[in-house]
DNA sequence: TTCTGCTTCGTACATCGTACGCTGTACTAT
DNA sequence: ATAGTACAGCGTACGATGTACGAAGCAGAA
């Protein structure tokens, strides 16, 4: 407002590719994938639809630009620690990362070109791998394998129809239980006991699991 | 047509549900989800699209309808081996099954309410594992880990953007290598050149993993 | 002033899911 | 035979979507 003239790029009013993209994250966090329309965006930064197709192509672009800002949300593996330590932090930042943008996840699928943030992503991880002592092939190993695990633990967890241990208690015995037979069910009906009795979280059960996965790779390591 | 009449359902013309499904996920297969649409579902079935709404309330209906016939598709964990022999079996098969439906991954996402498919499937996996000795708490993590080791493999896989090895040497020296800088990704780089060199099959590293959680669940069993 | 180039936007079109109400047929009760 | 009931199928219409197209506003240069 004040200084508005000589600077080519408007500071903080006016479009932007960034603004664009970030708006749109937020946009998909709030309302889902489903709700993120090039309307609904642009009538949120307070421009006209058409406006927006100065700074991405098309709808497709502007998902492909929103995951990459997903992927530098992701901290990379620290280099000053352990090999497990480092993964195990990347991952469970992947984890939460994925949480809090869970649109995120299915469009992975779709989308096929990785961006930067991906490259400079799994560059650090394969650092992190190979200075470890990994092999080239174990390194691509252990990446399918902890890469798997994160995003398809992220991708169960999202479709789980309950945020805290209360709500899943809820859930079970009003929606689960009524359906479950137990003559036709009996495991479930167990296991699903044992959840409402134990509580359950999500935290928890993914650290298991990663450190169950941390230590089998353990032992393919060549050298100290 | 030359028994028309007597039959109160028709054997082979008409619509019902059934067929509505199916001839849904053919049209998905062919056309990924997004292709998808009521109208192209109609005509694919020689009919109008409102007429389709007599046998599935909503679109969403219609979709959680065809993930519980992809369930359905996955082998149930077979009863007369060892439980690591009978669960790889279900996670090759279902891996084998989201290669040909790809687009079911990224649908599992927002479907919350199980269907009657995944329900038996999930007693059957939960009878497995407590069968061959682990706990319920055990029990819980090893599905866990392993649904989410097969789903995001899946997920992963399905954005592999070849088919072939040879495409996959095609797309690593035609688009993958030229933005990456050897001194900016050294390590990507160097795992790309060994994916050419060897060649890379999914399927193979699907197992490798698969078996080294397997391995690493077996001393959670309580008994033999 | 006039021109040039970059942003911004209004309109238009095809396509989407689906609410609503009309048709025609099949079967039952009279 | 007639009327009633139920249901399967469809045509039309509405609001929303992505985006092609071209006009408009605007800066600095001539």
């Amino acid at each position: 407002m004040s200084a508005m003239k000589q600077r080519p790029v408007a500071p903080d009013a006016g479009l932007s590719k960034e603004r664009v993209v970030v708006e749109a994250i937020r946009l998909a966090d709030r309302e889902g994938v489903n709700g993120l329309s090039m309307r609904r965006l642009a009538s949120a930064l307070g421009s006209g639809a058409m406006s927006l197709y100065h700074y991405v192509a098309s709808k497709e672009e502007l998902l492909d630009a929103m995951i990459d800002i997903i992927y530098e949300e992701i901290e990379l593996p620290p280099i000053d620690t352990d090999w497990q330590s480092a993964m195990r932090a990347r991952a469970v930042s992947a984890r939460q990362v994925l949480v809090r943008h869970p649109w995120a996840i299915g469009l992975l699928e779709s989308r096929t070109s990785p961006g930067p943030a991906n490259l400079r992503h799994h560059e650090a991880v394969f650092a992190c791998l190979r200075r470890a002592g990994f092999s080239i092939l174990m390194a691509t190993h252990a990446n399918w394998l902890l890469d798997s695990y994160v995003f398809g633990f992220a991708l169960q967890e999202a479709s789980l129809p309950f945020e805290t241990a209360d709500e899943l208690t809820e859930m079970i015995t009003d929606v689960y239980l009524p359906q479950l037979l137990p003559d036709e069910f009996p495991y479930l009906n167990e296991s699903a006991a044992a959840l409402v009795a134990a509580g359950y979280d999500p935290a928890e059960e993914f650290i298991f699991g990663l450190d169950l996965v941390l230590a089998a790779l353990e032992p393919l390591r060549t050298s100290s």
